[in-house]
DNA sequence: GATGAATGAGATTTCATTCAT
DNA sequence: AATGAATGAAATCTCATTCAT
């Protein structure tokens, strides 16, 4: 009530609330990074909360006052980059307008990779929740990784109808295509993350190039 | 007293013995079936012994005579499964040698999509288990998804090579030919799991088709 | 009720039940022969049945074929020992019958001794026993040591109150000295059993000494 | 927003941190007395943590806050209360420096009498624990009492040592004196702990009596 | 009578969440 | 708003005892 309270933000207090409401941010921007982290390296199911905020420098009760509970924080990790990564891609497909589908794929999966270079720690929980089992713990999560995967293969299925009508892509089979294209990608993804093989541009390429025309000599 | 008695046959035990032999593995074996249905349903985390052993049809304390722990029952249904995919895989490899690189290749995808099946509730768990983080809860049963991934891309290897030999596969990109394949594989097995669609002969087809001569029209 | 019915053992069937007897009594002799073994080893709660029955060759099933549970398998063992270690001292009482005190306390301690030398896993059990708090989980094993302690007690105070009688032994503290003795003897035992020093007859004797003329130059 | 504000001083977390930490060792105080209660009325063994937590006022969970298990807080409570025992004695050894061995002994015996007063759950503790074996189940636990043991008889060999230097004590049997001292104290203090007898003063010094001068009249 | 697998109550331990300070 | 100790439901695992063969 008093003209200082930071919950009335009117415009007589127009700057101690941003202070405050910076500061707020960035304290859940630190727990959300520390999470990113410890998910993980730990894998969804085994990072504990106390991991977290030890890692992000706070007290558990903290973290709870940013998030509602532990399968919030997972959910808008999931939900933020993922929203992140969509509009990478659909950055990707407009700017392919009008172009050939091998250059519209390579610059999809060119963006695919550099955002998988730039969050290798959102791509194993993203790959991870895609698989584990999450329903019964962490309902609110569970879904984000399914419903990104499925919006990608969407956007596939967009472009690839469009090759389609333009004579590019074989017509009979283009169910699938989406499926084994997105597979070879995940599946360089994870050799990467495995440390087998650091990603390299030359390995987007090739999966572009194999797919529009395959491997056979 | 004789020591040819009829009585006290050396070979009466015998006798005994297969019988309750015989009783030990079916409850083993019904422990493990129960077992894999949950483990595929709840997830490699989220499956509780108990939940097992009510599935199984007997108590915790008999899930606990057949099997060390979690891990080991865990680990024991991967590895069992796991070399019988492999088994699987390598019949295949020998039933296509000395023919050409296609024939090769659609007996190995419909020997993996036959097994696969066969098995979805085992595949669920293969796929969880090679990217869930089990290693610090379950040790023993972390590294058998993953070993079972780099051998049947050792499979993959050893094809390919001798493909390039007689000039059926470009040579450049060799490596990368195995995580392409089977990404595909992986993710076509996922499409028929997610239950977007049942999978069919003609999609392990379409996968050689499309890994050797490109989706391009 | 068939006259060779093992059950009604009359004159009619004199040779049959005594096999069938002695063959019984040699398995329940197997069993708390191993179960002494085990119960020194391991502890009197560390002791599972199964490594008692393994170690006497027999089945679980068998071991409660002769002992009604854990309890009174261990119950058995405390008592039969005990009462044969209380009937060797009562010999030794016997056998001084008369003589001076520090005869009859060499007799007594010699005889405490041989039979500690005799059976060292007995008294393992009986030490722990005596201050272990069973009863709870073993109730009827759990008196046995006490009431063993006592009687040997008593046994002191019976000869303590002769030797007072023939003023061998101040009166004062009489109350005091069966504890003080058997204390010592205790003590002794123990550093056997803890491997520091193997019992020798000396000790025994200079229990005696220590005992009546004290450890002063 | 001084730099010297009196409100974000630099202090201000020692004052904050006392209170807690106090709380803190008052639960963790509090969890021992009641384990310490616990561990004596029902034994090293049947002591369970519950009882433990539901004695101390707390949940199981505050319980494993302060200790990071079963055993690590048995063995705080030993090795706690040991190490006090040990300095009492030394404290006596220290204070009869110079002065005649049956005064030392008076001393020592005092000693550890009052502190066997003061301590009664602790000495059932420690009595116990000096033969259950608790190697299996309570390794770090295991250890503890016999070490204590072990330091109190080294304590009195020093004592004797130096006695025998000067004539105050029979050379001979001295490995053995410690031993017999001992358990004629650890005897005296199970008697009160049996309810038999409660431990008066005379008791300690007729233990003395004997020790140097015998019981015989 | 011997067998040994099945049983399940009970013990320990974990960890997301709460809440007084 | 931040703290971190307290909470207790839930999970895994043990082992004395039973009982069908």
């Amino acid at each position: 009530m008093s003209p200082r309270s930071p919950i009335a933000s009117d415009v007589s207090t127009p700057l101690v609330t941003p202070i405050r409401e910076r500061f707020r941010r960035e304290v859940a921007g630190a727990i959300a990074a520390a999470a990113e982290e410890v998910f993980a390296e730990k894998g969804l199911h085994s990072a504990h909360v106390d991991q977290i905020a030890k890692r992000a420098g706070v007290a558990v009760g903290t973290l709870y006052n940013h998030y509602a509970d532990r399968d919030a924080l997972l959910a808008a990790l999931l939900r933020d980059r993922g929203d992140e990564l969509v509009a990478t891609l659909n950055g990707a497909i407009a700017s392919g307008e009008g172009q050939s589908l091998r250059t519209q794929l390579y610059a999809f999966v060119e963006a695919y990779f550099f955002f998988f270079v730039a969050h290798r720690p959102y791509f194993k929980m993203l790959l991870e929740g895609e698989l584990a089992q999450l329903q019964s713990t962490y309902p609110r999560s569970a879904v984000i990784p399914v419903r990104c995967h499925q919006t990608i293969l969407q956007q596939l299925e967009g472009l690839f109808h469009r090759a389609i009508d333009t004579q590019q892509l074989r017509a009979d089979r283009a169910d699938l295509y989406p499926w084994l294209l997105l597979g070879m990608m995940r599946s360089v993804a994870v050799r990467d993350l495995r440390k087998y093989k650091a990603y390299k541009a030359a390995d987007g390429a090739e999966i572009v190039n194999v797919f529009l025309g395959g491997a056979g000599a």
